[in-house]
DNA sequence: GGGTCAACCAAGCAAGCGCTAGTGCAAATG
DNA sequence: CATTTGCACTAGCGCTTGCTTGGTTGACCC
């Protein structure tokens, strides 16, 4: 059995993986239909992953890890305002959101198959994500660009962004951008008024 | 075989169903479990249900059509200015997202999991309680309570409310109506600005 | 050119799954 | 009274599931 490595055999597995788990769901994906997806047989599968629990907490953990990298580049990329900072984010969010489309959904549908030791780990990972996003959010609540609660103000516009992977279409009139832009003007047009 | 009637006992059935399929997932939920819990055998449970999918079906179905009602008649008991209807549709969908969240929680996350013909009549009850908001979003943009496009803004509020059931906490200091009040005064602060 | 090792395969086990068939029985119905 | 109906039972069929076992292949290494 090959441990817990990253080799690129494995990456490709994983992306595989979770294209299946959005089609049919984490509980309805056999391990029959993942190998043929692979183009090898069941019992080879777990030559890369010691069981199945295994494939889907890989799936998640490079989703939530390429958030992570996503968001903190454009993070550093962009000036210190606290405009462009909450721009940025919400951008960084959508994009990662849509591109790695499956991994993320299979993060937010399939969340609760993990066992407790999965759970804990990329508890963990999800938890240093969401710290940045309350970070710029304090610091926009700090220049008066949002009113309100810092930790309700997170929560809200994380629901809203998630929500996008139910009904946004990309074949549609609208980008990734100019959503992201609509969802922070709707929060911060408070700003003037205090 | 009971076919499609709504005896009380049948409406229990689905009430302690909806419990299991949160706890366990609609796929890890047996039908020996559910009997379990319902003091029958797993057997009897096919005289109440035709199979599993409408039991599921049944939750989600109750489930929206209280969501329904409680909407339509909280727009029925405030007055008609923008400002009261948007506060009373977003207290109303908190209202039953977090009383009767068992089944809105299954209604979330195991939708994909119903049959096409379910799915079918399901999606009827759901586009008529989102065409609800739709309108009331309207008449907010009409009197310039609130700005963007009427499409984007429902989706942004329902994705913000919704994702609450994965975070709020009926034990915690907020009432529902408060969380309510804040997400509405957080789209709404914009609108003496133009 | 023997040894190593990742990658794969064929075959199958034990457990659990949704669901059916056939029956018992008390209350409602004529 | 006889019959129907509603609800529950027991027993188990037929199938799928995740995973294991024991072995083969071919590329690379000293």
């Amino acid at each position: 059995m090959n441990v817990m490595n990253a080799s690129p055999r494995r990456k490709e597995l994983t992306r595989l993986a979770a294209q299946l788990f959005v089609q049919a769901g984490f509980d309805r994906t056999t391990v029959r239909m993942l190998a043929q997806e692979m183009g090898i047989k069941s019992g080879s599968l777990f030559h890369h992953f010691r069981d199945k629990q295994e494939i889907l907490a890989a799936v998640i953990e490079e989703g939530t890890e390429n958030a992570l990298v996503i968001a903190r580049k454009a993070l550093a990329r962009c000036d210190s305002s606290a405009s462009a900072r909450l721009h940025a984010m919400a951008r960084a969010h959508l994009e990662t959101l849509l591109t790695d489309r499956n991994a993320h959904v299979v993060a937010l549908y399939e969340w609760r198959r993990l066992d407790p030791e999965a759970r804990a780990h990329l508890s963990h990972l999800r938890d240093a994500y969401e710290a940045l996003w309350e970070q710029v959010i304090d610091e926009a609540l700090a220049e008066g660009l949002v009113h309100g609660d810092r930790f309700l103000v997170s929560r809200f516009v994380m629901g809203a962004l998630n929500w996008t992977v139910r009904w946004y279409d990309p074949d549609g009139p609208r980008t990734p951008d100019e959503l992201a832009d609509e969802l922070v003007a709707m929060i911060t047009r408070s700003a003037s008024v205090g």
